[in-house]
RNA sequence: GGAGAGAUGGCAGAGUGGUUUAAUGCGAUCGUCUUGAAAACGAUUGUUGGUGCUGAGCCAACCGGGGGUUCGAAUCCCUCUCUCUCCGCCA
């Protein structure tokens, strides 16, 4: 959320912000709703101040009836207007709120504008795509010879995108998670498991909600089913964020480094016919994110948003995947992010890279919705900033993972770097080799 | 799932319809005293919005969230959330 100040002084540059993020919002409406909101509560609040000046004339009055009955027939007409005026203030109040809630962050001066993710901007390459000397099996034929997938069963229990991970594969990803936790956690970012249910204000805050609600689970929790109290997170940021919802910390707190593990659950709503086949874009899996909570400043938020980059970096790097960072563009950012790096893993099979990491950083804008502040040196209070990357998300990360250091005969190269993980194991052979 | 008790400022803790403008204590900040520190003493010390001669002042709201009763609510009523105690169930 942008302070409403800002959006007062400085309309058109939050117009130009929401045409380059392509999101729609009517900033005139709201800032007609804002003068009225205004207005009526200067009315409201009036009326208040007289009701107490009434409320002690009252008192004062003591046993002379006279001037008591006419206080209380005045205080009388001050609450019939109260009780018409207050449900109109409470209505904009709402309406302002909602306004507000949609209007998106100011993406950075060096975000370049573009329409969609065709228009990110690659600013690094590392590693060489590996040339082989066969062709190249994709991940699903590559994991189900190993035993390692079953996408039929997977899709009987729970329908289309969803898998069951079998045999060697739960090892490796059980490796995988405890590698990056390991490896993160010792660059001083605190562990945490996190909730995968979270109620409706942690998403606000978050900024998933109220756009973005229609990629979200709800839980029938209560027996109310109109009213959902509980929804499955999409990834551990939004408990992260709702951990810390109302606090006011100190600035000797500052900063806080997490590396949080949870569940993750995605409609993928409107993405039919899109990464149909295999472990690309599935309803559930599991994330390990890191998450920044930091002092309100601009070049304190880069800072931290190049260190995630380079604890994602060293990730894959440790990996031995071939990668390369965008930048993306305005129109791929979200409502929330004033700049974002993508790390894309090569994938031989589809001869191109893939998102695997996403580095973001939000200024206060998160911070404003969950009502996230701490005490600065100077005393006064100040909203946080927030920051979150990807440490390692799977089943994605196995992808480029078990495709890239495949052989001819169908077995896999594991990496140094995750060998301490699978007891030593250096490489997962099929039974039967090709 | 059943029964009961609670939620008040950074913390503790009074307050059961009208000078509550939320007492008191602790903590914090500043000052006095001191070589310095401690102690003692004194002062200050919440948040948000509005107004404004722009940080003097003035107005409004906030006692877990929301709604209601009343001229007037921390206080009475309804509802939700959370915490604690006991019983039941359970990995």
């Amino acid at each position: 959320m942008l302070d409403l100040a800002f959006i007062r002084a400085n309309p058109e540059v939050v117009k130009t912000a929401a045409q380059q993020k392509r999101v729609a919002i009517d900033i005139d409406h709201l800032l007609e709703v804002d003068a009225r909101t205004t207005e009526l509560r200067r009315a409201v609040e009036a009326n208040r101040a007289r009701q107490n000046q009434l409320s002690k004339a009252i008192q004062a009055a003591g046993k002379d009836k006279a001037a008591r009955e006419a206080a209380i027939g005045a205080g009388r007409e001050v609450a019939a207007e109260l009780k018409v005026l207050e449900p109109q203030l409470r209505e904009l109040e709402a309406k302002l709120q909602d306004l507000l809630l949609r209007v998106p962050n100011i993406p950075d001066a060096s975000v370049p504008v573009g329409r969609d993710e065709s228009e990110n901007v690659e600013i690094k390459r590392v590693g060489t795509p590996p040339a082989f000397d066969f062709a190249p099996r994709d991940h699903v034929e590559l994991m189900t010879r190993l035993g390692m997938l079953d996408l039929e069963r997977g899709v009987r229990v729970a329908g289309s995108r969803s898998y069951v991970l079998r045999g060697d594969a739960v090892r490796l990803e059980l490796a995988l998670l405890q590698f990056t936790i390991d490896l993160v956690s010792k660059r001083g970012f605190e562990p945490l498991e996190v909730p995968a249910l979270a109620r409706d204000f942690a998403f606000i805050g978050n900024s998933q909600f109220p756009r973005g609600r229609e990629q979200v689970y709800a839980l029938q929790h209560s027996d109310d089913a109109d009213d959902p109290e509980l929804f499955l997170v999409g990834t551990a940021e939004v408990s992260i964020t709702g951990m810390y919802s109302g606090e006011v910390l100190d600035a000797s707190q500052l900063p806080m480094k997490f590396v949080g593990v949870s569940p993750c659950f995605r409609k993928e709503a409107g993405t039919y016919g899109k990464d149909t086949r295999g472990l690309m874009r599935v309803h559930q899996f599991t994330k390990v994110e890191q998450y920044i909570i930091c002092q309100n400043d601009h070049d304190t938020s880069v800072q931290w948003h190049e260190a995630l980059l380079a604890n994602a970096e060293a990730i894959v790097q440790a990996l031995e995947l071939p990668y390369h960072v965008v930048v993306v563009c305005t129109g791929d950012l979200g409502d929330g992010q004033v700049k974002k790096y993508d790390i894309e893993c090569w994938v031989p099979s589809e001869g191109t890279y893939r998102e695997t990491h996403s580095d973001s950083y939000f200024h206060d804008y998160q911070a404003r919705r969950a009502n996230i502040r701490y005490r600065d040196h100077d005393g006064k209070l100040r909203f946080v900033h927030t920051l979150n990357n990807t440490a390692l998300a799977s089943p994605r990360i196995m992808i480029p993972l078990l495709e890239n250091h495949q052989r001819a005969d169908g077995s896999i190269a594991i990496p140094p770097a995750l060998r301490p993980y699978l007891g030593g194991q250096s490489e997962f052979r099929p039974k039967d080799p090709v």
